[in-house]
DNA sequence: CTGAAAGCGCTAACAT
DNA sequence: ATGTTAGCGCTTTCAG
């Protein structure tokens, strides 16, 4: 199992290894480039010339060198490779939370679009923690050729001073301002807007909304679209609570939501969206005929629940491959483009429909 | 951003380095340790102590290494790190499809765990396709010290091959016989077995077997014992039909299943089963009045929907976990324990009830 | 077309 | 306690 420390038979017999293996076994050690160009009776130029399909190789040397390799189960060592080179054809990912549909999505669309342009993906989870955040990106960054952060909760300080240790990077909903680092992000405030005038046109006057990760840069949007619209019309009440971002979080609230007397609940997430409305639901209260409610996201599931789920429907996966587009054009000393700011759609499902007044509960 | 080309200043000006800068800017190009120590007046080696924090270094030197390595923003190059220890601290993950739930937490445990140790992850999707299966797992194998391939669809011959060439290996929900590579399952069998047992205790006569992907052995063991279960109880009969793994695959079905006459329906996991769930209530069938319906998995939604779902619940986490500390046993030369089989937990909610006859449509 | 040799940036004997 | 030096395994000039 562990050659880690098998030997090697070379004749400088002065190398430092810490433990040398005497006899016995056959030696499965990792076949490297020299012992294929010696199998082969030819340079290790030509072995690494070979592997990687340079033309310039008489075609009786290749076939040499390709036997020697097959024989000896040759593997290129990636490290030494990457090492040699400068650059290690992996990027990496950072996320909050890897439950988070919205994630798993960006992460299946980045490494997807980075495989096929031959790269690796890394990723790792910050647990929605901001601090875990500056040292993971850094830790990634020193594997990788660059970084994709995703929804980073950090404060703009310390984004940006980060931001100028680990380029390339490329930003998901975050920008930093007056800075070149690329950034995609989704137009939640757009979103917001779009499900506020839905729900009013609906008759709605008494909003809930149902407040995520108070440190993600989405929910304080949501929060400012919502907070303005209510400042601004004097027969739309807003009741703020203080949620989360899971189906528990969702589910624990119902009860609250019932007695705000609200008419119309907007959540912070598809996810949150459910957990509430099963929570209605073994409360009694039908949605929407009592209750309207709305998620956000789209994730697979809204399309399946009992009411479907209206909500604002975001391009999950292209911000994964458009984060790909950007990093890889830095990578190669491109310039990284305009930033561009996703609009979501409004998917109007069954949760929603028109208000009516509330009977006391 | 880009300052890949960047030049070092060196004596030795025989160095094949592709592009020069010639003057301007200030040299932004990676610190290494060589500049450190000359900066710092000391040797590499010194350098190299303090940033492992080896103890023997006078504190007077060590401060000014780190000054020297603060101010130049040094950051210690991994991929040389890797070479030289001859560990890259990095291990993959290979999975069939990121969008499934069971993997996400797979990858969720997995990640935190060798996160804990001090280790990374690197991620690749086979796409269900089994001839990636084995490219990309020796891929990544050669970029990181393990290996976790989670129910990897390719045949057991080639399987059994990879397995000498990528160890250390740890598997998931696939056993090699005979080899002592570890393997962590979910008892598939015996979670249908219960599954089975709790229909026929509600009376139902008529069962359909939703089935899953073809070449996933989670999918055959299921199988097995359905049939066999059918085979030796003539009063109990059994229709299988194609289906897949996702929500739209069982909502495409949920016609077809109307058409068997069957009254309970045994979906390959949760998220088929809440496909069928909403495709049934669209055509009007009470559930589980006139249908009863189970999933696998018991997926964070499971509890959500309406009705809840009767399901299977295993560990997904844990498999992600324990596959770290296998794989970790392993990489250290110790031996990767017996194989374990986790047993599903069944978990009855209100999508299945007593069998009814049902009424012709 | 092939080989020799100098690196890539870091670590760890070994010597001082 | 610190420095010297020989690697880790690969790539890439440069000569031939």
């Amino acid at each position: 199992m562990s050659s880690e420390t098998a030997d090697r038979e070379r004749g400088d017999e002065t190398r430092p290894r810490p433990a040398r293996r005497r006899g016995g076994r056959p030696d499965h050690s990792k076949a490297t480039i020299a012992r294929v160009a010696e199998l082969a009776g030819v340079s290790r130029a030509t072995v690494s010339r070979v592997m990687n399909g340079s033309p310039t190789v008489a075609p009786e040397l290749a076939e040499r060198v390709r036997t020697a390799a097959e024989a000896l189960n040759y593997e290129p060592s990636q490290v030494a490779r990457s090492l040699a080179l400068g650059r290690t054809s992996t990027v990496s990912l950072i996320v909050p939370d890897l439950a988070n549909p919205m994630f798993q999505d960006v992460l299946r669309g980045l490494s997807n679009a980075a495989g096929r342009e031959g790269h690796r993906l890394l990723v790792a989870e910050s647990n929605e923690n901001p601090e875990e955040e500056a040292i993971l990106a850094i830790e990634a960054r020193r594997r990788s050729d660059g970084l994709v952060l995703a929804s980073p909760r950090m404060p703009e300080a310390e984004l940006r001073a980060l931001s100028e240790r680990v380029a390339p990077l490329v930003l998901l909903n975050r920008e930093i301002l007056g800075s070149t680092v690329p950034s995609l992000s989704v137009d939640y405030a757009a979103g917001i807007r779009e499900i506020v005038a839905h729900l009013l046109g609906l008759g709605h006057r008494h909003l809930v909304y149902l407040s995520g990760p108070a440190a993600s840069a989405p929910n304080r949007d949501r929060l400012a679209v919502l907070r303005a619209a209510s400042a601004g019309d004097p027969g739309f009440e807003l009741t703020e609570l203080e949620c989360g971002a899971t189906f528990e979080d969702g589910h624990a609230i119902a009860h609250a939501v019932v007695a705000t007397g609200a008419t119309a609940v907007v959540a912070y997430n598809d996810m949150v969206a459910f957990g509430t409305l099963s929570g209605l639901h073994e409360l009694g209260v039908p949605v929407p005929g009592e209750i309207s409610i709305t998620g956000f996201d789209d994730i697979p599931f809204a399309r399946y629940t009992t009411p479907p789920l209206t909500t604002a429907s975001i391009p999950k996966n292209e911000l994964g491959s458009q984060a790909w587009s950007r990093l890889w054009a830095l990578m190669q000393g491109e310039p990284g483009g305009y930033n561009v700011r996703f609009q979501p759609r409004l998917i109007v499902r069954e949760s929603t429909g028109p208000a009516r007044p509330r009977r006391t509960r």
